[in-house]
DNA sequence: GGCAAAACTAGCCGAATGGTGTATTGCCGC
DNA sequence: GCGGCAATACACCATTCGGCTAGTTTTGCC
């Protein structure tokens, strides 16, 4: 692995946005100690050009078509557990980074940042190191303790945005209208929400749930 | 107007995201007869940008802080009848596409758009034309008729996406309940929505409205 | 001025929703 | 094993919502 203490680090772009990757690869050669080696426009073409050219660290783009970036962070983690792989998106909620960080992501930044604390954090991370900017974490503090919803909760959210019905809702995943009445009451009050619209929009925000 | 007849075609950009608007400069520096002039990071400092500027074609993001993308759109026209204008955004339905439009915007892109359709597009502009690519006119088109909310409909939709029930919308727009329902049915007949719930979410996908 | 559309008001009804209580089953961690 | 939690289910209640009809006032346009 002769990459591995090289004084180049070698960078993976994962963006559905041409333009947003031109923008990075215009960024990363701007840095003699950085170099583009390869450039994803969705989750799965990233899990397969990882595979080729391991690079050192990862930027990735979540929300992205085919197969989401969290989703691809996973996969990636699975196979190269030392994959160094930083979240990059707009601010979608705190739900998006749990799922990055908890997929295995050692960073998370925003869209709004400005090129310097990109590279920066590019750096670090090849070092090792974990970045949180602490516009992040200010914003993820807004949501502390952390509101889990289950697995079954979150299924009926979805069905929720959609506007069924507790009815519609309970023929969709095979269960009593009652029992379904249960998971909506349990959404509100974990959300917080006032009723189930509130749920939906609160859900969206928080990036718990997106629309399809 | 000595820009009118040269051979430089002198651009603007508008982008809330400085890694995109660094891809958008490095687009631009790429092509000869393209020159990045003005760099804006919201509405404001766009209308500021191009009274100083005058940009031959202006590449605007919808969507910005401080002040959205169309109403800037809409001040720079007022003030400019001539100015050139593409707005430029990811997919957020075909709300977004007709304000745009309606404030005067000769163009519409997606950013999700390969580098040389983005110059081709303004190149075109700069010609006097219009851009509309097929994709969006293709997806535009899933929604003809346009159906369009009443100013009243609009602000009782913003209001049903913040979980508000129909006494609560009443008391905050100043009328009766008895009214509030008369307008969640037509907003619920217009959008084809099957409740409050689902109004809302079709709203936020066709970018009607948009979360806080 | 006159017309049409939009906005507003009112009352009615059945269905859906939010909320509470109780209870059973299965799983996980201590 | 025990407690806790998720998931399931049922019953009951008051409120809200969706849908409808019918009418008046306001607004904008020709």
């Amino acid at each position: 692995m002769p990459s591995a203490d090289a004084e180049v680090i070698r960078v993976m772009a994962a963006d559905d946005h041409p333009l947003f990757r031109g923008g990075l690869a215009a960024l990363v050669a701007a840095y003699p100690d950085l170099k583009l080696v390869a450039e994803a426009g969705n989750g799965r073409q990233a899990v397969e050009l990882f595979r080729v050219h391991r690079p050192d660290v990862t930027l990735m783009d979540l929300g992205m078509p085919m197969m989401g970036g969290a989703e691809a962070i996973g996969h990636i983690i699975g196979e190269f557990p030392d994959a160094r792989i930083i979240a990059l998106t707009s601010w979608d909620g705190d739900g998006d980074i749990h799922r990055a960080l908890d997929a295995g992501a050692r960073g998370y930044l925003l869209k709004d940042m400005v090129s310097n604390e990109v590279v920066d954090a590019i750096r670090a991370v090849h070092r090792g190191g974990r970045v949180l900017p602490a516009a992040v974490a200010q914003r993820l503090a807004e949501f502390t303790p952390r509101t889990d919803l289950t697995d079954r909760e979150l299924e009926v959210l979805t069905h929720l945005a959609q506007g069924k019905s507790n009815k519609e809702i309970a023929v969709a995943i095979g269960r009593t209208e009652a029992t379904v009445k249960v998971h909506v009451l349990h959404i509100l009050q974990k959300l917080d929400a006032a009723d189930r619209t509130d749920a939906v929009t609160i859900g969206l925000k928080r990036g718990l749930i997106h629309l399809p």
